[in-house]
DNA sequence: TAGATTGTTAATCGATTAACAATC
DNA sequence: TAGATTGTTAATCGATTAACAATC
């Protein structure tokens, strides 16, 4: 009987390996501990011992974590090792700052595809990529095996782009629509609206 | 002696807000219930009543609520009746994306300064806005008594904007640079990194 | 009235933290 | 060895859910 890990547990480890990454990369650190990960991000040293003790033991007593030992591991938990091909649907000013922007390179993604309806657009060449017509949307995803997409539609599309993602056998969706979005199981939907954000912290102020 | 509200219930406000002007402005519903309201957003009816039970009584036994009633209640209690002037500092491709963004208007919020430190980019025309000389940051913060930022910055300049935006009284931060940043308590932030979302999706893959 | 739904209480469930033996 | 830090246990803390009296 395998134990359920917790979600808010593998929310945390992407954050763990940005900053394990950080400290090798751009200090020049080989180790660290749980202390000073956590006070690095706000977080106490015994949650991080304990995320980490639902996958293994990656450390060493009196001298803490080799990092690019537990780089490595956490990529492998976290399927990384691969490099995810990710279809972007949308080309508006969002779908194109996806399409340029660098910092999915090395971190487990590459956007590939990106899809709009308007005849303006499909054609265009946006970074390395020409978008294509969302037409041909079902065919691309099919025969590549895509399970990643990011949906940058406008709010009134996003359901039915997303309905069409799923059907083809996409299994996990990032979307910035500003819109709830219904999903089977088995599908993992995740959100980025900044009003939604704003929002929050306007309550402090 | 005043009910410290968690944080969890003050995020998931926001995403009741944005539901039930949903319901009322796409499907022209007057009331709904507690029930409703949360299979459309997949929390349950239970959580939806607690919630809301921390700001007042806001429905009616058999009736549920009346939406307009609660939208301006929720409005009222994360501060959105007036509107927050934000800025923005970093004119790539997503400030670009962020300045074009029309999302913001009636949810509290308007992108009213857009800085850069690149010369070829101050001056450039964004929208309804024109770039500004990051050098100035401080003065405009300052005197217009901004509140609201956004940070869209490599991550090698993320701590350092962050640092002049608290300066100067800048205490809502939402920063897309892919790296945790630190604040002195009483500012807020809060982070979007698509890959950070992408990377816990994986896991289920 | 009868049916529906609220706001709230108490129980349950789950996550975080403190503490420490083990050990590098 | 002495100091440091792990992995884990148990205690604490906090969030969610089930249930229901109140009442529209």
């Amino acid at each position: 009987m395998t134990r359920e890990i917790p979600d808010i547990v593998i929310g945390r480890l992407p954050i763990y390996l940005r900053e394990l990454i950080r400290l090798a990369e751009d200090e020049g650190k080989i180790n660290t501990s749980s202390h000073e990960l956590g006070k690095r991000l706000g977080i106490s040293s015994a949650q991080i011992r304990k995320d980490l003790s639902h996958f293994g033991e990656f450390g060493k007593q009196g001298t803490g974590y080799h990092i690019n030992y537990l780089v490595t591991q956490l990529r492998e938990i976290l399927q990384l090792s691969q490099e995810w091909h990710v279809a972007v649907v949308g080309a508006g000013y969002l779908g194109h700052a996806l399409a340029h922007y660098h910092g999915f390179e090395h971190r487990g993604f590459r956007i590939s595809w990106i899809f709009d309806s308007d005849p303006e657009k499909i054609g265009q060449q946006m970074d390395q990529l020409v978008v294509l017509d969302v037409a041909n949307l079902e065919k691309v995803i099919a025969e590549n095996n895509v399970k990643v997409a990011i949906i940058v539609v406008p709010a009134s599309h996003a359901q039915e782009i997303t309905d069409r993602l799923v059907a083809v056998g996409v299994r996990s969706i990032l979307s910035y629509a500003p819109i709830h979005l219904a999903v089977p199981a088995g599908v993992e939907i995740s959100y980025s609206d900044p009003v939604i954000q704003l929002q929050r912290m306007t309550y402090y102020l």
